[in-house]
DNA sequence: TCGGGTCATTTTGAATGCAAAATTACGTGA
DNA sequence: TCACGTAATTTTGCATTCAAAATGACCCGA
């Protein structure tokens, strides 16, 4: 087990909240369940600190970070702004086979909007995103878009969408691939910029907030069983 | 010596280039100068890694970052759109005191581009683009900022300016103060941009590049004493 | 002198051990 | 029964230790 693989394994936990947020995070309970000692655990923890996701606590351990209703609306707005970046760096820099490959995707996503399959739409509908920031070609704001991205992850890509919602959001979408085949960065920017803000007020009108977790909660304290199980499971989100 | 303070002590040496970009960080020497074991100064080397200060090769160390001509840009690139978006929200968000602070630091930092002080005038100008930051109180926003500006200080306040690109920067940051008072979001948007843009662009003119630090090269090998000379620095460059 | 190979030394990555702090459990008195 | 103080237990943070890898020193033959 690599550094980085417990770094990433940890991260995705996280992500997925096997670990619930604002939970302890258990370090004895995850030394066995990745069969490392603490040593590598802690340096990984510090590094998820870092990220944000989450929180250390002078001589009281670790904690999975919870995201209030003002640290959502940072990430969203941090998240405009990156896209928006990346959109323009995007259409100044988008390759034949790039713009074809997002080209597919977005039919593809289509595909799956008209069949009413919200999963693989959701998924399609992400690597679009993450494709036009690739495309950007700038190795620091991928994985700064990485980071926040995946921190906001479960309200943007889980919460649910009214028809409505639904259908402006493969309307926008249209734009987008209009707007990257028309190399208009502006156009690209601003729409993905909207596209992301009106998200924003989906997930604020669901009211998406993290659970709670009280520090003796038996109920949502992670149980070992469930974090061994969570920890053999493999990096399957990226890609 | 606490956890964040040894991060923010080997930060600021990389930083501030006591340890050579591009050479590798003695962990020896460090332990010994920062007085900790090198349980905690991996861990911080592990955290310096994911902000992507030190690289680290397995089984071979870690050592300073070093930036090329693409990576300055990438970094750049994305600190432009930071301080668009983060110019945006500070002009819907910005309190009265916070703007009056910022005139001050305005009206100050004129006067040190008078009296041609530019020491005191870079300082002033870091300011104020902390503060418009600060104004759009946003955490992340934030923290990525500093971690990103962090990074091309020594390009963006060190590189020799020209008298008219010292002329233009300070126009430029009269109309900074003036969207930011008529509470201009896509002007200052557009102002930030261009004017981080024109910084770019003088450091491009510059060359200003890494040095390189072979391997074994004892000339660019850092010296016990330096480094125990550096780690007696307190942070200082904040606020 | 130079190239290649072997062995000693150093450095790295991770496990273990230990002291300090925090948490929990327990007992006492009201 | 409940509040409070004390002791046992657990958890944390760091130093130390140990095996594996990499680095460098040395030697030999051409």
């Amino acid at each position: 087990m690599l550094h980085e693989d417990v770094v990433s394994r940890l991260r995705h936990m996280l992500i997925d909240g096997d670990i619930a947020p604002g939970s302890r995070v258990p370090e004895r309970e995850l030394c066995e369940a990745l069969r490392i000692s603490r040593t590598p655990l802690r340096e990984a923890l510090k590094v998820l600190a870092a990220e944000g996701l989450v929180v250390l606590l002078p001589n009281r351990g670790a904690r999975a970070a919870k995201l209030t209703r003002k640290g959502l609306q940072d990430l969203f707005e941090l998240c405009e702004g990156l896209e928006a970046v990346a959109g323009q760096l995007a259409c100044a820099r988008i390759t034949g086979p790039q713009l074809e490959s997002i080209s597919q995707l977005h039919a593809e996503m289509v595909g799956h909007y008209r069949a009413g399959d919200l999963v693989h739409y959701f998924r399609c509908n992400r690597l679009i995103h993450e494709a036009i920031v690739a495309a950007a070609d700038n190795a620091v704001l991928a994985a700064t878009y990485e980071s926040v991205s995946a921190r906001i992850r479960r309200a943007r890509y889980i919460v649910p969408m009214t028809a409505d919602d639904w259908t402006r959001a493969v309307r926008e979408h249209e734009g987008i691939l209009n707007a990257l085949l028309r190399r208009d960065g502006e156009g690209l920017a601003h729409i993905l910029r909207t596209h992301l803000a009106n998200k924003r007020a989906e997930v604020e009108t669901a009211g998406f907030i993290e659970a709670e977790a009280p520090p003796a909660s038996a109920a949502l304290r992670v149980s070992g069983a469930s974090l061994r199980r969570a920890a053999r499971q493999p990096d399957t989100s990226r890609g």
